[in-house]
DNA sequence: TACGCTTAGGTCAATGCGTTGACATAACTA
DNA sequence: TAGTTATGTCAACGCATTGACCTAAGCGTA
């Protein structure tokens, strides 16, 4: 069973029953469809087959399963990404305005968020991401082997926070919780949790995104421990 | 339809098919019983109805959902976490351990691990954890409404990044992933990637987990921003 | 062109999953 | 004793996934 080794080398071009020449952008654009869809997470692989005028398992023949496809998908919003980012003079601000962007695309796509964040797309675009965030950390005068760590660490926290940001709980369910944790901070006893006491007016900034605040200290921490920029003898 | 209002107030004690009379707190262990079996991740309804000696939907009298009888079982395990934990007198180490305990914890139980990421337990332990963990950046000498902040900034990233840490890919997913990732990271052109180029010898880091770095990332943050220990008026 | 072989790829049926609405009945209440 | 209702049970839904099958597309050969 070879599977998802793209469509040029297909040589077997058999119609569905529908009379459909199935193409794995085909599957892709669907997908993507569905997923954008009014109402939100339309993707079902049913409602795929329905989509494309195939039997639904045919799409299994294209890629492996779900998770698969969801990744291929992922590949072409990384570009999105990337699109409209150009990195500037200061090497902060470049990684501040990457998370951000980072976190939004992910919101605006949040079934694809915790995938985005932990699996590898292997596509150029991932790359290319790469490429730009660890050259900003090379800007600020890291040596190669630290700015690799200290990206991986910046944008696997972007990452991680963004797809937490992104899940989307059942309907009513958000609203339940917050009133649950209003509740119970609203009323629990000065003894038992004096610490908690004593910020009693702030703990209802407790539920709003960590994300700004997350991102500022990450890019805080690395300010700390840029090399400081002074003449060294190399410069002369 | 009441739902999940605790065993006590229940006054109907219909038995089931086999004789067992249900509790809310045999469900959950049962729950936990499956979740930690053998085999890993074993937990299902059905299965939990086999276990019970019920009607699989029987549990639905008990939990509103899977997600509600989760949220109950990893209520369970947040004073787990906090059983060997004690602040000491250095609040930088003392949150680092508590960071570190919760990220295990997490890891022991990769089901619930999303789950106590982004929903409130409304449980008495994970107050506990709150009132440490403020009481901590109190003690650093942040205002209680910085505290807060700071520790929700800091315990929300933890949680975050620990989730992505114990999501359990499929099997050979992993390391599937991990060999395309060093086989791009071998072959990419210089040209293309200039920067990748510069630190080619040192991007196979990229693969192990974040989580120690965004840690330390993070207290460095909170240190840097915590107000200077100087004396001021009132500590004459 | 014709014939037959191999096999990619579409289809079908079945599995186990979470969840729900209808139903049955035992347990409490007046 | 009759009525109410909490709670157990059953059957069904749509879900992802898979193994068996079937058939036509493409190939080699003459």
């Amino acid at each position: 069973m070879t599977i998802s080794r793209g469509g040029a080398d297909r040589v077997r071009r058999r119609p569905t029953r529908s009379g459909v020449i199935l193409e794995p952008s085909m599957i892709i654009d669907a997908a993507l469809r569905l997923i954008e869809a009014p109402g939100g997470n339309a993707l079902t692989v049913r409602r795929l087959g329905v989509e494309l005028g195939a039997d639904p398992s045919a799409i299994y023949r294209y890629f492996r399963d779900m998770d698969a496809l969801l990744i291929a998908v992922a590949d072409r919003l990384i570009s999105e990404t990337l699109a409209d980012f150009e990195p500037g003079a200061d090497w902060r601000e470049s990684l501040r305005e990457m998370g951000r962007g980072v976190h939004d695309s992910m919101l605006r796509h949040p079934r694809l968020a915790q995938l985005r964040a932990i699996r590898f797309t292997a596509g150029p675009n991932e790359l290319r991401a790469d490429d730009i965030g660890i050259g900003l950390l090379l800007r600020a005068g890291f040596a190669p082997a630290d700015a690799v760590r200290h990206f991986r660490d910046f944008i696997d926290a972007v990452l991680a926070l963004a797809a937490m940001d992104a899940i989307e709980l059942g309907p009513g369910q958000e609203e339940a919780d917050k009133r649950a944790l209003a509740e119970v901070y609203a009323s629990f006893s000065d003894e038992d949790y004096p610490n908690l006491a004593k910020a009693r007016d702030h703990l209802t900034q407790i539920t709003s995104s960590p994300f700004p605040g997350v991102l500022d200290k990450l890019i805080d921490a690395l300010d700390r421990a840029a090399p400081k920029r002074k003449k060294r003898s190399r410069d002369h």
